[in-house]
DNA sequence: CACTTCTGCTTAAACGTTTTACCAAATTGT
DNA sequence: ACAATTTGGTAAAACGTTTAAGCAGAAGTG
């Protein structure tokens, strides 16, 4: 019924109704009911409801390319993510990106402006934005450079890693804190009752991996317990199955690891199963970043989950509010991390 | 060097310049120069590059909304992607739709246009695009239903099922052929050995498991053998272990399973495991859509690969040439799928 | 030499809004 | 009763491009 009907497509494009035809047929000039949409201007009350319902029966959309032409604005925001082929396909980072994504469209979206994909190469050719998201900034980010250039603001979601010489553009950064949240992670094993705590990391190295290094070195110092750590050269299974062994394998080995993504607590696990290690009643393990992954596995993983979602929202409620005004101070945000515990440390 | 020593925001947005300014400076009219840059009407080839030269130095970026004012074209098309929230946070699937999500974003940029990230509930609300893609689209898909209102073109990656008594609007549609998928994998599972194969799906059903399912039923017709399809409830962890109990727990239990999503896949493994089954000896298992999961489970997963790279790019190189020739008839596209062999096959 | 046909531009309208400045009529204040 | 103010609008410019139409001079044609 609801197609089928009607041809829609004869070539040529339906044509949509403008302010125009709106004010011929409510008798007044296109300035009025530019206005009286908006609920801008004055006018008669009556006049204003016989527009609005007109515009709503015609199935009036504002063009929002004229729109844009005179408030220099697009309504538009850019995100860049670290795309596939740029990133291993580490699973908990997938679903990171992609929770963080979804819900950075949504309240994009809820709060009227599009979010447009853009590759970390670079925003898309002409498409004009009016901020970008950027998640987990390199060092040169080329979208912040050229956001910079045209002097639009940036939101990036995880610090930069300081670059020499050049000061960092002014923006506004959404973060967990990785300090406290390593913190909390590891109060949590010594509470459980792990002696030896080590920490195994990947390159390549960023903000979140950095500051939960460093944190986990000051913890140990603070508790005076011995620290270890392991980085692995990449995040694929069997380079972190390398670095898991180098880890376990020694003569007093610890009796709980924090791995800092989910590839790398696999290789642990696995390493342990294949030695016929426990879990968690002669190893505790635990990683960063909650996924299906992690929820499912056996023994199910305990996690810091980063919150991705608040993330992304968060990211973009701030942009919108530094385009709506663009004298504002740069502001620093933190979403707190959750820490779940499960099996694998219980 | 490149920051800091220019306020970069300094309140007023960085003036761009226009084709106005690039015609004072040239000494031309405004046409002249809108015509040289896209190399079209008559003029002498010295001014042409002069004019070239003139705004690659000033650094000209055409407005977008100006062009987009007097084409009617944005240059933007929006991509409709089952969301977090919507869909289970399956991991074959969210990196299903991140690597497709990020080959489509890829190919438009190349193609000049920008990506929108749509929800499944509709077209950001003002943000006028000149075509979408829905992946999975469902029975009444609202972007579709948006954009057949509007007219504009529609690629589906994936059929909808048919609603009955709706005639389905004109929309091209890019799928892999799971009939033939289905049986190439089944081949394959007979060719090692397999006596009897059988089918573990999920609810919600789509056009991919119910092309698998009837595809199966004509193979085990064919070659006369038994057809045995479980449906489990969801494709969660809890449902997906009732499903593979019933399949397995029985008095002659398959010797192979095919099973459409990952999870299912994983609790069929789960099941053997603690029933001390042997893979691949006693038990093949096998699924759809690779992944990490499927590459580092041990062992590892036989999979059928649908090329979701190939399948977002051709989505949008479809759509652009919609845009293009919108009186183009529709067309059907087919991406060929791969069999991945691994451990748990052979 | 008187034409036609190129060549190399220019002028001006158009795209669909928003916004500023202005105006006539009605109302209020004294 | 006259000025001041308020009400309910309107006209026109502006945003930055594209494009159709036109035009003067140069070059070619018979």
């Amino acid at each position: 019924m609801q197609y089928g009907s009607v041809p829609v497509y004869a070539g040529l494009v339906a044509h949509r109704t403008g302010i125009r035809e709106i004010a011929e047929k409510a008798g007044v000039s296109v300035a009025t009911v530019s206005l009286a949409l908006r609920d801008k201007g004055r006018m008669s009350d009556e006049t204003r409801v016989r527009i609005k319902s007109l515009a709503r029966e015609s199935g009036y959309v504002p063009n929002a390319a004229a729109r844009s032409l005179t408030s220099g604005r697009t309504q538009l925001i850019a995100i860049s993510i670290p795309g596939p082929g740029d990133v291993p396909e580490v699973i908990g980072s997938v679903q990171y990106f992609f929770r963080l994504l979804g819900a950075a469209a949504a309240k994009a979206l809820e709060l009227d402006f599009g979010m447009l994909v853009s590759s970390p190469q670079g925003i898309p050719g002409n498409a004009a934005v009016d901020g970008a998201i950027v998640v987990d900034p390199s060092v040169d980010d080329p979208v912040i450079a050229a956001c910079d250039r045209t002097g639009i603001p940036v939101v990036t979601i995880g610090r930069r890693l300081a670059s020499e010489g050049a000061e960092p553009p002014r923006t506004w950064i959404v973060d967990n804190d990785f300090r406290v949240a390593t913190g909390t992670m590891l109060d949590h094993l010594a509470d459980s009752g792990s002696e030896s705590i080590a920490l195994l990391a990947t390159e390549p190295m960023d903000s979140f991996q950095q500051d939960s290094i460093s944190a986990y070195r000051e913890w140990c110092r603070a508790g005076r317990r011995e620290s270890r750590v392991v980085v692995s050269g990449s995040p694929h299974m069997d380079d972190a199955a390398k670095a898991a062994q180098e880890l376990l394998a020694g003569s007093n080995p610890p009796d709980a690891v924090y791995a800092t993504i989910d590839t790398l607590a696999r290789a642990v696990m696995d390493m342990a199963a294949s030695d016929g290690v426990g879990i968690p009643s002669q190893l505790r393990v635990a990683t960063c970043s909650d996924s299906e992954l992690t929820r499912t596995a056996a023994p199910q993983l305990t996690t810091i989950d980063e919150r991705p979602v608040r993330l992304g929202e968060a990211a973009v409620e701030l942009l919108i509010a530094a385009i709506a005004d663009p004298d504002s101070a740069p502001e620093y945000v933190e979403v707190e991390t959750e820490l779940l515990v499960r099996e694998s440390t219980s």
